[in-house]
DNA sequence: CAAAACCATTGATCTATGTTAAGATTTCAC
DNA sequence: GTGAAATCTTAACATAGATCAATGGTTTTG
């Protein structure tokens, strides 16, 4: 009764209604994997062929520039699905790297598997849609913010959405979320504080 | 036989499979409209209620910032799909203007409407989920292009793919896309055609 | 058709963040 | 447990792009 899948389909459920079958079909699409600390699940440049859930961890999704300096597209917490999207769904190269902050334990699946499972529970269709849907307005949203505010307007903004970001992940790699350097950001902090 | 749904069915016939029934479904769900330049589809800090495809014309999708400086999101051509998603799908407040850059005419719906659709024509479901996923993936890449390249890169980079823009929409609207100011943009140009 | 509004360009200066370098502290691996 | 590696901080300097201001050209509009 208590086991590995219950955190997908107590997710699941808690969005849309679904029967005893469904869950059998889902739990059958889905496969459990351990990765260890920096390891990657997906790396750039290679296809990205699985789209995961997080059981339990923490992972930071990356882009490593030409200069060599990497940018955290986002990170990873239980109840959040991580994948490389443009890779997954159209079979191209990965522009991000997939990698653990810490173990983590995942639920993985595949292009084939999802859209049998699509197929088969049309429910979930719907619930991928508004799950892109919302993802697309989040990431819209940081652009704008991005594009249109200091760093440390973000990084204030960062704090009130997720207090607890600075325990989770090392400061590096929030510089990194936010866009600048680890040298700017402790710059940045410091003439905060200061205040 | 040649009505003003065309491009429209056109649009959906070239991605799914849809029937006589299905397409007379369609264009009950859709209103023509015609805007006039410069007038506004929807207002930032308003609800967006539609979501429309443009027939003819020529749109911008924009974020007005605290300083009073306009970022371009987006812009719109025919055959694409304008809105603000997250404002349409979760009855917030909008943070984007949608513009017409001239006299522009669209098919537009509403968000019950478009639900309808999606229960009525499961194969529309799948058409958004993945048009959503692909828009995804090209914010990503613009998002990490904008925090990992100079203005010069992106600009570019905007010519290779759609090397008839500075034909379609005045320069200082390509600025506000690239992330810069008109008189940065000059500049630029200035420097890219001296060597 | 003329006045007004808008648009592109240039130059001088300013600012947020990058770059480079160094030292201090913590964490990790053998 | 100890040395190596990773992380955080600080400081001096560099740079892409912003800001401010002025000019001439073009489109819009009454």
């Amino acid at each position: 009764m208590n086991d590995i899948y219950d955190p997908l389909l107590n997710y699941i459920s808690n969005r849309i209604k679904v029967n005893e079958k469904d869950c059998q079909i889902i739990k059958e699409s889905f496969t459990p994997k351990t990765i260890e600390k920096k390891e990657l699940l997906f790396k750039q440049g290679g296809v990205c062929t699985t789209t995961s859930f997080i059981l339990k961890g923490s992972m930071r999704m990356f882009y490593l520039d030409k200069k060599g300096l990497e940018h955290v597209l986002y990170f990873g917490f239980p109840d959040w699905w991580v994948s490389d999207i443009g890779s997954f769904y159209q079979h191209t190269p990965s522009l991000l790297n997939g990698q653990a902050l810490e173990r983590t334990e995942l639920l993985i699946s595949t292009y084939d598997k999802m859209e049998e499972l699509f197929t088969e529970v049309p429910a979930l269709e719907r619930l991928f849609r508004v799950i892109t849907q919302k993802n697309l307005a989040a990431l819209q949203q940081r652009f704008l913010s991005t594009v249109s505010e200091t760093a440390d307007q973000r990084y204030l903004k960062l704090l009130k959405r997720a207090p607890n970001i600075e325990q989770l992940v090392p400061q590096h790699q929030i510089a990194s979320y936010l866009g600048i350097l680890p040298e700017s950001f402790s710059r940045l902090k410091r003439q905060l504080h200061s205040k």
